[in-house]
RNA sequence: GGAGAGUUGGCCGAGUGGUUUAAGGCACUGGUCUUGAAAACCAGCGAGGAGCAAUCCUCCCGGGGUUCGAAUCCCUGACUCUCCGCCA
């Protein structure tokens, strides 16, 4: 959500900004009737005023006088049910599509309506050479009996999957890595819950209805699935005012990420790149306005310092306009080399598939789930700033590990990082 | 699951139908004093909206109702605490 009385400034802007952002919102409707709610608005309270001062009268006021302030009082509520009923009306045709209008967009970022326009910023290392025709993690899985998505199916449906032995103790080995590397950092730990109320879930920015959610709600309750742990993490604070000094805050969170993946097949969702469940850990910051774009460039090092510590070759990207979500100011991803993806050409094999991504989501969040700091020299409140970052998502992270560390034998070598964690530097039947 | 008590501004907390347009305290900001600081004293200080302004409206957990008038009464939902029951 962003400010009315900028949007309103700003108009020409933001119809761009959302045309660029390949979002389709009516801003002359949000206009119009914002201010058809704002005339409406006076004149109720205008009448509440009267209302007001009648009623203040009425200890002071004669016997004779009375009945004739009571009558008018009447009249007054009788007028003003009809008003506000109205007003409600306005007021939420005015919500339902104003919440569509997507954050602003970082100057830098690339103009474009689609991935094609998205700009890759850094490499580390190129593609994984073999000296064999390399598998895929599907096979890799299930010649080692690490992945069973035929058990996943039979007990859960499609897209669901169970980790076996290793793979087990690599969902463990990862997530520890990161936690101890990012507890140095200075996160606070946390394990958050796996469902979320529909408020805090719209609040970050997730539509939890209708067919094309991302989002699994529950039948006869409010609670959703979470689709990552960004909805629990930045929901922590709403309704909330902190103190400057205490920011930033930041956060890793574990979690159960849960998701739809409605109309996601193909060969490019193979195996665990696109699945209802998986583990992640993520990172969250609440910040300072003037903090944030630091905060952003820090999380993207991050995510590339933990990646490279695995050594897999991978790019950053920086995502073009319109290939940006409602809620994200800026936002860049980490693809890593995937050699047992198709290619962009159907005869080759291997590609770049996405496996972090960390988002600047300014102060579009934080004034949905009202979030706000106490400014230390002003004394006013401020919206904060709040940004996410994904450390590993487990599923993805265990494709690029299964694939870009294949031995022409047919076993898997433990990337070095993980082995203390582990106890073995090979996975082999 | 049963019984009882609660939910008020950043925090604590008074307030059971009309001088509450929310007392008081803490914190915060400015000032006096001081070599500096602390203390003390003085002043300011909740949020949102409309308006050039004066000023006006809304908000006391959410929703609904009673009333000329509701933080205050009624109904309902959520949450918190205490006790009991059950249970990893």
């Amino acid at each position: 959500m962003l400010d009315i009385k900028f949007v309103l400034q700003n108009l020409e802007l933001i119809k761009q900004n959302a045309e660029n952002r390949n979002v389709k919102v009516d801003l002359d409707k949000i206009a119009s009737v914002y201010e058809e709610r704002k005339l409406l608005q006076q004149e109720i309270d205008e009448l509440r005023s009267e209302r007001n001062v009648i009623a203040k009268d009425m200890t002071s006021c004669s016997a004779e006088n009375r009945p004739v302030l009571v009558e008018r009082s009447k009249e007054i509520k009788e007028a003003l049910a009809t008003k506000e009923k109205r007003f409600k009306e306005l007021d939420e045709s005015f919500t339902s599509e104003f919440m569509k209008v997507p954050n602003l967009t970082h100057p830098d970022s690339p103009l474009g309506k689609s991935e094609d326009y998205n700009r890759e910023i850094y490499r580390y290392k190129e593609p994984t050479q073999f000296s064999f025709k390399p598998k895929d993690h599907v096979e890799i899985g299930q010649d080692l009996d690490l992945i069973d998505f035929e058990l996943g199916t039979k007990v859960s449906g499609s897209k669901f999957y169970f980790l076996k032995n290793e793979a087990v103790l690599l969902e463990y080995a990862i997530t520890k890595f990161a936690i101890d590397a990012l507890i140095k950092e200075g996160f606070t730990l946390i394990s958050t819950p796996d469902l979320a109320k529909m408020e805090i879930v719209e609040g970050i920015g997730y539509n939890p209805r209708g067919s094309e959610a991302q989002i699994y709600s529950l039948n006869n309750s409010d609670l959703c699935l979470i689709g990552t742990a960004e909805i629990t993490l930045g929901g922590m604070l709403a309704n909330s005012v902190i103190d400057e000094q205490d920011l930033p805050k930041k956060f890793v969170g574990i979690s159960h990420c849960f998701r739809t993946e409605a109309g996601a097949y193909g060969s490019f969702s193979k195996g665990l790149y696109r699945v209802h469940q998986f583990t992640k850990i993520e990172m969250f910051a609440f910040t300072t306005p003037e903090k944030s774009e630091e905060t952003h460039e820090y999380f993207k090092g991050l995510e590339e310092s933990l990646f490279r510590a695995l050594d897999i070759p991978f790019r950053t990207i920086d995502i073009c306009v319109g290939d940006l979500g409602g809620p994200a100011y800026r936002k860049y991803d980490l693809e890593a080399w995937m050699p047992g993806r198709r290619g962009d050409d159907e005869n080759t094999n291997g590609n770049w598939g996405e496996v972090t991504s960390t988002s600047n989501c300014t102060d579009y969040q934080s004034r949905r789930l009202n979030i706000k700091y106490k400014s230390k020299e002003t004394g006013k409140t401020e919206y904060l700033h709040m940004l996410n970052g994904t450390a590993f998502a487990i599923s993805r992270t265990l494709i690029s590990i299964l694939e870009n560390y294949q031995q022409s034998d047919g076993s898997v070598l433990v990337p070095k990082v993980l082995q203390p964690y582990l106890g073995f530097d090979v996975i082999k039947r």
